[in-house]
DNA sequence: TGTACATCAGTGAACGCGCGTTCACTGATGTAC
DNA sequence: TGTACATCAGTGAACGCGCGTTCACTGATGTAC
């Protein structure tokens, strides 16, 4: 490709403006949220001129569920890193999940279908990227729990992570205190739940 | 009040207006979601003119602001009431967040910070409000738990049943199996955990 | 090596739209006398 | 009971804006001969 062998960036063929298109859409977005995303926006930052965007995407939304499916590629990627230990893996997963939003607060919301309105086909196409997601916390479940609960506490622990990252995002945790170790004890309750302590079973201080 | 006294609702003096916009600007909220809420169709429907708004309102952001006060006081409400088994009382509290989550799934977002624009102040005026809705939650956990346990215990039924209530709302659950009873059952782990089973304790399948 | 050509990436101008907000106003109300 | 008046709720027109998208185009590219 020309752009790999060149660098002048002042010519006409871009090269690569797909991606460059994603790149400056994927800026855009962490800076001002979901409905922030322009597509002359996008196309302004890039230095082309608006129309371009359609050789490559049939419209905003489209560029919108192209956010949403590199987001979700690259969870998977966080939640596949093998555990270091297989006692504290379920944990680590839930971990990696609310760290992965935790770093791209807008694009999680993204994918959850903020941004998108209630008429679009990009919702729902977001929608099925979200039980690739979902699926990907079950399997690991699988390894622990007998199937016939895997329905319900794969539900259990996803909403668990969903809700303390939105919650963590929002800036809605109290301020003292370490926000990693406030996480790592939320999550170690849902190994332990909330039942009154049992005699002998005492609960981290 | 003469809109008290009169039916005659094309009158010159509407008499009620700051609740009429309030009423018109939730119905616009739910039937769009919160990107859809317009100063001008609110008024459209009322069938007033869109300057008229700005007798009671500052701007838009302030009828949002407006719209989420409503949400929060009702969902206090909700969350008040007396549980009918002092033993299930947590439970019960969870199931109400999440009816009032799905009666109110875009006013529930609204909530959460969700149409207004990163830089609105109104975005920092409802996560005031949201912190009230989690004092309510903590002040029920405080009559099952220690106190030192309380803000992690506390961030743990919240992020459980916030998002559990966001996925729901958005319709991600499986089809098959009653939503109630699933919601019932992932609840029901928040007391147990996850731990795998031990003997005698069986969970219900 | 040079030239004609098909391809198609990117352009500039324009369309139509609806938005939030401001402004000077008008019309209804209730009160003071 | 009647009239002048202050108050202020609601209006119509306009401002300025930026948006997503369409259109006919232009300019660069690489290939076939």
């Amino acid at each position: 490709l020309r752009s790999l062998r060149s660098k002048k960036s002042d010519q006409y063929h871009h090269g690569d403006l797909r991606n460059a298109l994603l790149t400056a859409a994927r800026e855009l977005l962490e800076e001002g949220g979901p409905s922030s995303l322009g597509l002359r926006e996008i196309a302004r930052r890039v230095g082309v001129s608006a129309p371009s965007a359609y050789h490559y995407f049939s419209s905003l939304d489209a560029i919108a569920v192209g956010l949403a499916e590199q987001g979700t590629n690259e969870m998977a990627e966080c939640l596949a890193v093998e555990a270091s230990h297989k006692a504290s893996q379920l944990a680590q997963t839930g971990e990696a999940y609310i760290a992965f939003a935790r770093a791209n607060p807008a694009l999680y919301r993204l994918m959850f279908g903020e941004g998108f309105s209630a008429t679009s086909k990009g919702g729902v196409a977001v929608r099925d990227l979200r039980q690739m997601a979902f699926d990907i916390i079950k399997a690991r479940l699988a390894e622990r729990l007998p199937e016939g609960d895997l329905a319900i506490a794969g539900l259990f622990l996803w909403s668990l992570v969903h809700g303390l990252s939105l919650l963590v995002i929002d800036g809605q945790i109290e301020k003292k205190g370490d926000t990693d170790e406030v996480i790592r004890r939320v999550l170690e309750l849902a190994g332990n739940g909330l039942a009154v302590p049992r005699m002998g079973a005492r609960r981290r201080v």
